[in-house]
DNA sequence: CTTAGTAGGATTGAG
DNA sequence: TCCTACTAAG
């Protein structure tokens, strides 16, 4: 069987490739998820790699939930055993499986952000430290680099007080997460790579079992996850990673853009495959995100094609005011359903969350369907996190930091003093607040009914924690938190529609418990199919799936962030550009194309790497677009309270002038292009700013005054290499015809191209090599 | 212990 | 302007 046979050169060179090494530079719409799953399938079928070898590794569940499902259908049998799954998640289980090696409790607790900004909180209350001087927040953001940077205590730098302190705090917060059994996400991977790298009997055994690895979206990789990638990739080094630099837009959050770059540096035999077969956009619309894209100075040689239609030119809008922005959206709508198209076609993106109110009034208010993407998500609400706290201590009473959260949740006459004694009771005896609930006694100052509401307390703990070891369902089990607790009777008896709502969100959460059991019985793979054989004496790795227990479950909610809800019906989306990787819509509108806005900047100041960030975050925006891009901007917007003056975004002025349509604006023309026209000036309120100007070519930037009318001109900083000379897909420029693509080539000197520009069609003119000035 | 009142802050956000 | 998080009064 062969599953080649559908996938075009590269995504068929990049699922064959046999081993070692390989890159894959995976531009948007490309296929890349296909390249990845065919590849697992080959392996596992044609190639007979038992599945469990294979470790496939993803960001996010929902990526990896897209694998397994289209793995289903390739390859049945072969998704359920294979290891595919987040980072985190990945590391989760190798984690409690060698928990002894790695220095983890088997049991561990999985702590949030929230949950991980308590017990800092705890931790400088312990040390005496002031709050207003070491900001939970910034100590969070101290620890977790460290740990993305795989940096321990004793490798920081403590020079100055402020360092010292700050170091001095991550020990003593890594010591009390360790009484609590208990490790945050950082620790995930950082804890495991610690573990690898210092025991080498671990590594080889673990990297063993590993035959292949593949890693998705690798430009979102950080340090501490590139370590891992290595030393899991050690012993076989079948390592195949696949991404887009251009798509990189994490940098803020510790993703280093370097690993994909680089990856032929840290593997030298390394073999690199790019896809830049587009299957998605019109050629406008491709082109205009090359334009835009390719102002970046640091990146991978690469240009998108497609054979898709020329389509229609992409539409730049100027508006008043944010709400006249949403008066656009309003009028694409109304116009969408006339043309008949569906309105979950139809995507709003915006750079902020902030952003969205307006949108969501004026859909609101002319009766317009819509869904918001991200936002408060379901295990974020207190109420949820509440409920879930009670099963986290059932699952593991040595978690302190669920125990406090609803100590006193529903409200049951245990305060804050009674708190810091039960506190001090704990710490006084090194024992977990939970043994502390029944023990705590005069000797704290707890007496009288503070004493028995502690001990009721810990009884209703007891209680649930039986429950659970008698083996009831899930379902019931959360059925009995809810109500035992108080929680669900206190709700009731509050009798406002919020807390009708919270309690709604609570049975929700009953019900989602419900439904993971179910699941998680009916996905176990049966182990009579085996059909792969295995080497005597190895145990195949059990599958990266959940069973039904309470431990899963709760792994399963830690590891997961907002339930992709499915697109019910006819609805608008909003989003933020972050939220809109990997996703395709018709019909897309970027919104907010103003300076200091999108481009994110501080006033005045303007980092060359963070705007080249932005850039990216642009070309992930239209790129999501199949058929019909729109961008708008406006003259002025409310921040923070105050209306202020905008300008049009520098991204509008990179667009290819002679193929976008202006409406109410144009940028001020520019016979520079590159780095010199990304510093072109802006003119907000240009002289033709009547609404509705359909763009002219003017100027068309393009080869120098000189350049004959039969010459296409070839940009040296797209990479193309002049030895290799024109290929096709690549861009030129003509000085009348504006910007096209090479569609073929015809050898000789100097070569005759094929080119086709947007609108006027296909010429053949001679390829001209020109050195960028 | 709850509730109201206010000071402060404010990109993006997977797991 | 709006939301969160903490403080002071009921």
């Amino acid at each position: 069987m062969s599953f080649a046979s559908d996938l075009n050169p590269p995504q068929r060179e990049a699922v064959l490739h046999e081993g070692g090494p390989l890159v894959v530079f995976a531009g948007a719409g490309s296929g890349k998820t296909r390249v990845i799953t065919h590849r697992v399938a080959d392996l596992a079928t044609r190639r007979h790699v038992p599945p469990w070898r294979i470790l496939a590794v993803t960001f996010t569940n929902k990526a990896a939930g897209e694998m397994r499902e289209r793995l289903a259908r390739l390859a049945p049998g072969v998704g359920e055993r294979a290891w595919i799954g987040t980072f985190h998640a990945v590391c989760a289980r190798l984690l409690r499986m060698n928990a002894e090696r790695a220095g983890v409790s088997s049991s561990f607790t999985i702590y949030d952000d929230q949950d991980q900004r308590a017990m800092i909180k705890r931790v400088l209350r312990d040390l005496r430290l002031d709050e207003k001087q070491h900001r939970p927040k910034e100590v969070a953001h101290f620890i977790g680099e460290a740990k993305q940077r795989m940096r321990r205590p004793e490798d920081l730098s403590s020079s100055g007080y402020r360092e010292a302190t700050q170091v001095r705090i991550f020990e003593e917060y890594d010591k009390a997460m360790k009484r609590a059994g208990a490790l945050d996400f950082g620790d995930l991977i950082y804890r495991l790579v610690l573990a690898l790298e210092k025991d080498e009997a671990f590594r080889l055994e673990l990297a063993g079992r590993f035959e292949h690895l593949l890693v998705d979206e690798f430009q979102d990789t950080n340090h501490a996850q590139l370590r891992l990638v290595r030393a899991l990739a050690s012993v076989h080094r079948n390592l195949c990673v696949v991404g887009d630099d251009d798509q990189s837009i994490y940098r803020w959050r510790g993703a280093e853009r370097r690993n994909i770059l680089d990856f032929q540096r840290d593997f030298e035999d390394a073999k690199v495959v790019k896809l830049e077969q587009n299957y998605r956009s019109t050629q406008r619309i491709l082109q205009a995100a090359y334009a835009v894209i390719h102002n970046n100075v640091d990146r991978e040689p690469k240009q998108l094609w497609t054979e898709n239609e020329e389509g229609a030119p992409p539409v730049v809008v100027q508006v008043r005011d944010e709400w006249d922005e949403a008066r656009v959206l309003l009028e694409l709508v109304e116009q969408s359903q006339q043309d008949g198209l569906a309105l979950d076609e139809i995507v709003t993106f915006y750079r902020t969350h902030a952003q969205s109110r307006v949108f969501e009034e004026a859909l609101r208010g002319a009766g317009v369907g819509y869904r918001i993407v991200g936002g408060q998500r379901f295990y974020d609400r207190a109420e949820v996190k509440d409920l879930l706290a009670y099963l986290r201590v059932i699952d593991n009473p040595d978690d302190d930091i669920s125990l406090l959260r609803v100590l006193n949740v529903p409200a049951r006459g245990i305060g804050k003093t009674t708190e810091g004694r039960l506190l001090e009771a704990a710490g006084r005896r090194g024992i977990s607040v939970r043994e502390a609930l029944g023990l705590a006694g005069p000797e704290e100052g707890v007496k009288g009914k503070a004493r028995e509401r502690l001990r009721a307390f810990g009884k209703l703990l007891d209680d649930l924690t039986r429950l659970k070891d008698e083996g009831v369902g899930l379902g019931e089990l959360g059925e009995a938190a809810l109500k035992g607790s108080g929680y669900g009777l206190s709700l009731e008896q509050q009798d406002s529609p919020e807390a009708e709502a919270r309690l709604e969100n609570l049975w929700e959460l009953v019900g989602s418990m419900q439904s993971f059991e179910q699941a998680a019985r009916a996905a176990q793979p049966d182990d009579e199919a085996e059909q792969h054989q295995e080497q005597p004496g190895e145990e195949p790795l059990a599958p990266l799936l959940a069973d039904a227990s309470l431990s899963s479950y709760l792994e399963r909610v830690s590891l997961e962030t907002q339930a992709d809800e499915a697109p019910e019906g006819e609805r608008v989306t909003l989003m933020t550009i972050h939220a809109a990787k990997g996703l395709e819509f018709d019909t897309v509108l970027v919104t907010g194309l103003e300076e200091e806005l999108f481009p994110m900047s501080r006033p005045g100041f303007t980092d060359p790497d963070d705007i080249e960030e932005e850039r990216r975050l642009a070309y992930v925006a239209f790129t999501r677009a199949r058929r019909r891009l729109l961008m708008s901007h406006a003259r002025e917007r409310r921040l923070f309270g105050r209306y202020r003056r905008c300008q049009p975004s520098r991204f509008l002025s990179e667009l290819p002038a002679e193929d976008v349509t202006f409406i109410g604006w144009r940028p001020r023309a520019s016979s520079a292009r590159g780095v010199t026209r990304r510093e072109a000036a802006y003119d907000p309120f240009g002289a033709d700013s009547h609404a509705s100007v359909q763009a002219e070519a003017q100027v068309a930037p393009g080869p120098p005054p000189g350049s004959a009318h039969d010459e296409v001109w070839l940009d040296a900083s797209d990479g193309c290499d002049p030895e290799a000379g024109p290929q096709p897909g690549m861009q030129v420029r003509h000085k009348k015809f504006g910007v096209g693509q090479v569609r073929g080539v015809e050898p000789g000197s100097p070569p005759k191209v094929r080119v086709r520009f947007p609108g006027r069609g296909e010429k053949v003119l001679l390829a001209t090599y020109l050195e960028p000035a």
